[in-house]
DNA sequence: GCTATATTCAACCCATAGGTTGAATATATG
DNA sequence: CATATATTCAACCTATGGGTTGAATATAGC
């Protein structure tokens, strides 16, 4: 039973849209309307970006009045960072691993 | 203009399944048959997550007769977490950021 | 050559994603 | 109070996702 949050997190962050809202939170939170602002594309749209982002648990909403403030919580970024963070090893010696895959399973003649 | 390298391999690993075939990976190449075995799942079904897999660039495959061989390619989460670390900084000062945030748009009386 | 094995291709099903528009709701402000 | 502003809710549309089943295709082995 894998928790879903890494799930939800990956989805989330495969929007374009998304990422960039995240990226624009990493500077400050922000109010709705002030998200929906760089993005040619309905309030409403961005709306539901929101709320698949808090979801996600990547954002944290506080409402204050009528307007409700956006921040980021990067702990889901931070744990797509800890399973990525496994591969590291990987990252410099992929290369001999195909090899020596290729070499174990070649056809003895 | 994002280019959707992330797009895709944020959507490649938002599913559990097929996370599950990229740690399986790890261990070493496999055939396709390999991968189908530990799932409660149709062999097409996860012949399907591979070609995600692979459209993502996560996967790399080698026909050798009628077999394919699929072995990892770790690059694409390297890029997944060289965009993580962007929040690295945020890992340990959310919480003063949400504080400062919430003190700047105090109501003033 | 015939049969078994490894794999994809194609069609289909149902749920979800990303977008739209048109309300509804709640809070500010003159 | 009346109106403007900030936001969600609801319904709808079309495309995509993840799964199924039933071929088709290619290679291996007797």
């Amino acid at each position: 039973m894998t928790p879903p949050v890494l799930d939800l997190a990956f989805a989330a962050l495969s929007d374009p849209t998304r990422r960039e809202i995240v990226q624009r939170l990493a500077k400050g939170a922000a109010r709705v309307t002030d998200l929906v602002q760089p993005f040619d594309m309905s309030f409403n749209a961005v709306s539901k970006h929101l709320k698949v982002l808090e979801r996600a648990g990547l954002v944290r909403r506080t409402r204050a009045g009528r307007e409700h403030h956006i921040a980021l919580d990067p702990e889901p970024i931070r744990r797509i960072a800890g399973w990525a963070s496994r591969y590291e090893r990987f990252w410099s010696d992929r290369l001999d691993k195909l090899e020596a895959f290729l070499k174990a399973n070649r056809k003895r003649d």
